[in-house]
DNA sequence: CAGCTGACAGATATTGAAAACTGTCAGCTG
DNA sequence: CAGCTGACAGTTTTCAATATCTGTCAGCTG
């Protein structure tokens, strides 16, 4: 049972994987080099994984299930749609910029990776507008949201992705980008209402 | 007065410096080649243009404000703001994404350029962002708008990111993108409106 | 003498030979 | 005999030598 001795699998690689995508960069990380980290040959990496490819997909699949995960908590919540959809959209956005503020580099790496497997991160994105489109379901059972459901979800995401998007990472250090965030975040809730607001007519 | 006496101006090296660039792209075009083009040694260009890159930043912007110009009209009509800022940020996506369909190896010329002139870009965004609120403090004044134009100018900018970043040309071309775009700008009109009233009355 | 040329030094890009890597598989090992 | 090894063929990457380019400037030319 210690670690040396045990059996190689699928998931002690992916985590060696990782290790060696953090060390070395996605341009230098090898095979060969994973094998190494785990104290085998290279050739018994290729019996748990076919290609060099599908390893790296395994890795940015694991990488944003794990995103997926700690925001499907966020939308499974009980609490009026309209926060909840802000706290979602804020956790998104939160958890991409401290992660690209806090190693920058590991980002960039997870960057490279999710841009290599598009089949992956479109499945993540089909994921993540699933519970979107949720939240907005529940605002219109609940009166409070108008608008097609999946129709207006896709929007939203689409119109912020400066605040998730990978590509927009070096401003997210930008002074103003959380004044920028509110605002965007304000102007589609706006949208979303269901009435005209506190106005005048109710 | 026949072309190859007529005297060496920087309107003739910028002009040389685009046919260059379309045909080289932006990566093996040299001053050397521009030189060549114009039938001048290279060094009579520099009696123009201080560096190669000053050289590239004066296409870059020269490009950028004719874009610039033609949505300028756009923005001085005298219509309804709302249907002003729809014509405008259809004119923005559909003169975007017409370059990059068409001739996408010079869209992609454009892009790096523009990557490598933020100081020009930012000039550009900022002239962009002067057009929306304009539109938007026009529609305030009218009573069509709530908000504040010159916060809202780049929310409207932001959330729309999508479809006028070069960085998302790739996807201008699928089937959904323009239902895409209807659904982001309906969504923000709604926002934007200062009453929850129909869209009936003018 | 204003404007252009072309040789030049230093910086950048290209090239091709050598090294490393990917993916396979026959055979070894516990 | 299930799982691992390491040599191997074909491909990709690296690295250093070579070629080209950038930016300058003394001197040529009309």
């Amino acid at each position: 049972m210690s670690p040396t001795t045990e059996t190689l699998t699928a998931e002690r690689i992916l985590e060696a994987t990782e290790e060696v995508l953090r060390r070395h960069g996605p341009a230098k990380a090898t095979v060969v080099d994973v094998a190494r980290a785990l104290g085998v040959s290279h050739g018994s990496v290729y019996r748990h994984f076919r290609t060099k490819a599908a390893l790296r997909e395994a890795v940015t699949q694991r990488w944003l299930d794990r995103a997926s995960g700690r925001l499907a908590g966020i939308a499974a919540r009980d609490s009026d749609p309209e926060t909840r959809l802000r706290d979602w959209l804020s956790a998104l956005f939160e958890a991409k910029r401290h992660k690209a503020g806090d190693d920058p580099e590991l980002f960039a790496t997870f960057s490279v990776l999710t841009g290599e497997n598009s089949q992956v991160v479109d499945q993540h994105i089909a994921d993540l507008l699933g519970q979107l489109t949720e939240i907005l379901r529940d605002g219109v059972a609940r009166g409070v949201f108008a608008l097609d459901p999946a129709v207006t979800a896709r929007a939203v995401f689409d119109a912020t992705g400066r605040f998730h998007d990978p590509f927009y990472a070096r401003e997210w250090g930008r002074p103003g980008i959380q004044a920028e965030f509110d605002a965007v975040v304000d102007l589609l809730l706006r949208g979303l209402r269901a009435t005209g607001g506190p106005s005048k007519t109710s």
